[in-house]
DNA sequence: ATAGTTTCCGAGACGGAGTATCATTATGGT
DNA sequence: ACCATAATGATACTCCGTCTCGGAAACTAT
């Protein structure tokens, strides 16, 4: 499974930046047995250029091109093989956002829709305890922090 | 479909446990101006009945005599005036729950689908500190614990 | 390259969940 | 009893995500 060039169609534009992020997350799921298209491309190529959370409606605007059902697909697929986050705002909307994989959780500002990963904060073990006391077993956990970031605060 | 009396009928029922609760919180939404109606006791009662969290759907189903608008709008009222929690899981299905008021979390049983509360486990302070650390100013969390409780870690 | 196998695509239908509308009814204050 | 208005409920609607299925594209084997 050797991802090498993608085929081009036509003209020969220069290589945007994202471009290293596509073939590299193409390439993880390719060793998952997955192919690499040009849909899905298109697809991940559209995360990676998010500043922002997105919804999924807001990535097939984006995407005019593709068809909304491989839009979800492709969403999805990113989600189960830890390459996009699920994020939950406060008013119960789903967004999304390409991160690193591994636990985390994100630190949301409700007033410019930025996140940022926040990690290793050591909540979940006091959390595990606390669960513990009452004789529960924590398997696992949901937690988004909401506020405001740093250059929101400032103003 | 002219529901039978809400007060009495011509039997003498045992007046249920729950028949208190139902009177404690239209009280208070009438101390908020919320009118004292037979639909909105109905939904209370049958959300009182519940021993698991439960869905609106499921609701319905209990208050075939209710219309779906009204169920919805009185679960609404509830959460919004601070007696009903919502609850999600792990799988982001919302569900309900009657509630002590004030901040408080869950501990979620993927087993048997019970819910215990969580207070005061100290993960609030711990959050905004780390938080503060990248300069974001926390304002609120959603925060739900996932595993198995005392009962279903017994078997 | 060619042919064959299987995944993938995409237009559209579908389904669940919650809300909006609006004519009608019930409630609470006077 | 009367009235202003809050509440109800049938229904239509929106929103979001999934499913279906015929056709296309991608990999594999020859
Ligand atoms: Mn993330
Ligand atoms: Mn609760
Ligand atoms: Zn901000
Ligand atoms: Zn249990």
């Amino acid at each position: 499974m050797v991802v090498t060039t993608p085929k081009h169609s036509g003209h020969e534009h220069p290589r945007p930046r994202s471009a290293a992020v596509v073939d590299d997350i193409i390439a993880q799921l390719c060793d998952l047995g997955y192919r690499d298209t040009e849909p899905r491309r298109l697809v991940i190529s559209a995360v990676a250029a998010q500043s922002r959370p997105f919804t999924a409606e807001e990535l097939c605007s984006a995407l005019p091109c593709v068809g909304r059902a491989t839009v979800y697909r492709g969403l999805r697929l990113l989600v189960e093989t830890d390459q996009v986050c699920r994020i939950l705002l406060e008013d119960h909307e789903l967004r999304y956002q390409l991160s690193q994989p591994g636990h985390h959780h994100h630190l949301l500002c409700g007033v410019c829709g930025a996140s940022a990963d926040l990690e290793g904060c050591g909540a979940e073990d006091l959390l595990r305890e606390a669960a513990a006391a009452a004789g529960f077993r924590m398997k696992g956990h949901l937690l988004e922090v909401y506020g405001e970031c740093v250059e929101c605060v400032e103003d």
